[in-house]
DNA sequence: CTGAAAGCGCTAACAC
DNA sequence: GTGTTAGCGCTTTCAG
């Protein structure tokens, strides 16, 4: 399995530069030439070595991805951006290799080693300290999430504002007047999560425009969080009838506090959960749900860092248009 | 950002090789001189190209882990396999190249072109297409979890066998008589997936050396699924005092069954369950519990793979010892 | 349309 | 204890 690009020139009678060009069809080869060529990597099971192209071309054909290896939140969100990335990453031809969130000291090591051609970043806090290490960095970086300055930087994410908005319509216009949202853990408030606020801002926007009263309530991501954080919201608002739920690891929790409180769902109190479409159909009752399209995120994080490689495009920002599935868990308010 | 080593040896005043060997240290360098090349390194920011070092050195410094990157089952066993390979890689000065556990031809994609040191591949099954692969690379590689023949293989995996018998040991010693497991989906049996079928040997081993009666049940990993195999352990073994659930996902959907069901936890029923224990203790109620030391596991493969890599020591298969550890969800069988 | 050859940045003999 | 240098395997001018 030592074949080099030599071997395969000398078997196929031609020179390494020929082998080289049919491989990267960066110059027109004639059909003869090509079979041969061809031919021969196949039968000598050549494969470029990627060092030595990575060292003559500066190209790695690998792709950076930094991800929150921790096990306590939305898991299953974390495997669907990674997946999505890998796969879409697969599509560029390139392969991924894997950083945990913390290794500030990894980006560096993976960048300035030119190990990668690119980093996609998952999980971008408001002041994330990652952020400002890309700047001295050659390769270009692409952003799942806003930091508070976006200015020049490639970012994506679900347009949270947008979500939290159509969630608070869809309330409001089946006819809830009273409706509160039950959001991300303290924590991630106090380090002003984008997407947090976002979320935030983009309710309360729904709830005033359609002239409903709405509350807000953070919620921790435990069994007792997601009671205190219900009990909170019945006290704050007894006669409620619509609940946002943006945290999926307290939504079974909360579904389970309502049903010992005595509210049905969806009979006394209409549920929209803003969570991957599997979570929502995962629970006794399929919810009503914003999709959280973590898939189709990574895609499009990755799509990006390669048109900046590629084609040295210029960065932008993209936010993803939230989508509304009706499922049983909302009805109009019941007389 | 373009210094070479070349730049830093100018700086230093020494050749290149010098830097080279301090930087490996592998040969023994004066302190002055040591000292001035670590300056220069400093100073000018060098990190050494990891493309070229690979091609000369024919080592990348990268692993390759095959991980199975759905969402549906256990992600965060998953996620904790992961995370114990990759800080594990970063002990030993390597990254992490990740690779979805389907990506057959990757494997070749990543060994033929020298793009990594070893494999890692999780999740091996009985009969798994990759292991006939490795026999065509010239990297190590580390099994987690046990093929059918694991004779001259790397394998890994917790001692399912045991960790059976101790669960069934564990109820039986407290005196119950009638003990069910509920395991893996059907589909996981069929492909005679290793880990599913040692686990069950041990458990029932561990029922009849304690002279105990029990039955297996497969359990698929939903909630119907769950209500429907906490429903057939009920009327095969109406008197069922002891439960082993062998299912993270299924688990808290067979609490709420046997809630349902109106058999209290411990009361009427003890509950060991076989999984990590941040998933036995995010329960209602804390549940006793057999770890699945995923983190520990992804570590001990790192270890061997590295022992391959680095002292071309032979292919072993080590077995984790199981730990159970007591909580609220077993108790002696009331009267 | 094809070849020859100069590097890419580093390691590891081989010198001294 | 240090320096010189020949590759490692590939890409990409520069020449036909």
């Amino acid at each position: 399995m030592a074949t080099t690009i030599d071997d395969v020139a000398r078997a196929a009678g031609v020179s390494t530069s020929t082998v080289s060009y049919v491989l990267s069809g960066k110059r027109p080869i004639s059909a003869p030439t090509r079979q041969r060529v061809e031919r021969a990597i196949r039968e000598l099971g050549y494969r470029p070595h990627a060092g030595a192209r990575a060292l003559a071309s500066s190209r790695t054909n690998v792709l950076a991805l930094m991800a929150p290896l921790r096990v306590d939140v939305n898991v299953s969100v974390i495997m669907q951006f990674v997946t999505g990335v890998v796969t879409a990453a697969r599509t560029f031809d390139h392969d991924v290799l894997l950083l945990t969130a913390d290794e500030i000291a990894g980006m560096e090591r993976v960048a300035n080693g030119s190990m990668v051609d690119a980093l996609v970043m998952m999980d971008i806090e408001a002041d994330d300290p990652r952020v400002p290490v890309l700047a001295g960095l050659s390769q270009p970086a692409v952003l799942i999430g806003l930091p508070r300055d976006p200015e020049g930087l490639s970012c994506v994410d679900l347009d949270f504002e947008a979500a939290g908005h159509l969630a608070a319509r869809h309330l409001a216009r089946l006819g809830h007047r009273q409706i509160a949202l039950l959001g991300s853990p303290q924590a991630v408030l106090d380090r002003h999560t984008s997407y947090a606020e976002r979320m935030i801002r983009g309710f309360t926007r729904g709830t005033s425009d359609a002239g409903v009263t709405g509350v807000v309530e953070p919620c921790e991501s435990s069994m007792a969080g997601a009671v205190d954080a219900v009990d909170r919201v019945l006290a704050a608002l007894p006669d409620v009838t619509g609940l946002v739920v943006h945290n999926e690891v307290a939504l079974p929790w909360v579904l389970a506090t309502l049903r010992e409180r005595g509210r049905h769902v969806p009979d006394d109190v209409s549920v929209v959960a803003v969570c991957p479409p599997d979570v929502a159909v995962g629970q006794a009752l399929p919810l009503t749900n914003v999709d959280i399209p973590a898939h189709a995120i990574g895609r499009v994080a990755v799509e990006m860092a390669m048109a900046r490689v590629e084609r040295s495009e210029p960065a932008e920002t993209r936010l993803l248009a939230p989508m509304l599935v009706e499922r049983a868990s909302t009805v109009a308010p019941v007389r």
